[in-house]
DNA sequence: CATATGATCCGCT
DNA sequence: GCGGATCATATGA
């Protein structure tokens, strides 16, 4: 019998708590040409309603009306002008919550993931958001796929992890909220400064070498 | 190893 | 115009 694929009822709860639930899972990726790729998630972000830095906060768009409809369905947005980063949708329907799948570790398919990455290190494979859509070939056309019922992406239950750590998401001014959730330990996360908060940096002086008087 | 910078679109102010 | 839920590369310690 084939792996059982998380539910729609899985996903119809708040983000904070998809978003945890969602390590250690399986993303599986059906390619046009019929193969698959896999990675397990390793790290994830909530974006919930109520929430300045969520793309639902100032209503529905086009953009993001993916976010607002039903649960069980990718969000995919494009940013930077060059990548795109996929979310799975939580909540209730007109909510506007969402999980973004941030990193993970190659399972299957790897040789495909290495040639659309340009890239031959596992690690740097699935390591970021931007990197996991590009390995997993999921771009603008897997903006609101189904994630229950389609056949293009999907998410099967996986290993149970072992430890859990937490901290502010990358790229989110605002320091209450502790919505990143990552395996502890996992050599996929990303580099998002994990574990403790960012130390004071000093601001180094740029070096001015003094011209000839 | 660390910080810095350019790439390159698009939604929103 | 501005700046972003980013990444690869260059450059300096």
């Amino acid at each position: 019998m084939s792996p059982a694929r998380l539910s729609r009822a899985f996903y119809a709860r708040s983000a904070t708590e998809v978003a945890p639930a969602l390590l250690g899972q399986v993303l599986v990726r059906a390619l046009p040409d019929g193969t698959r790729a896999a990675a397990r998630i390793v790290e994830v972000e909530a974006y919930g309603p109520d929430d300045p830095a969520s793309h639902a906060f100032r209503g529905m768009t086009l953009r993001n009306a993916a976010m607002f409809g039903p649960p069980g369905h990718l969000y995919v947005y494009f940013t930077y002008g060059m990548h795109f980063c996929m979310n799975a949708v939580t909540g209730r329907p007109g909510e506007g919550a969402a999980v973004l799948l941030r990193a993970g570790e190659p399972l299957e398919g790897v040789e495909g993931m290495c040639a659309r990455r340009g890239r031959d290190r596992i690690l740097e494979l699935c390591s970021g958001p931007g990197r996991l859509t590009q390995a997993l070939d999921v771009g603008r056309t897997e903006d609101g796929a189904d994630l229950v019922n389609g056949d293009r992406v999907w998410v099967e239950r996986g290993s149970r992890p072992e430890g859990i750590g937490t901290g502010v998401r990358v790229g989110v001014h605002e320091t209450t909220r502790s919505w990143r959730y990552w395996l502890e330990g996992n050599a996929f996360v990303s580099r998002g400064r994990p574990g403790p908060p960012t130390r004071t940096r000093v601001p180094r002086v740029p070096r001015v070498r003094s011209t000839t008087p």
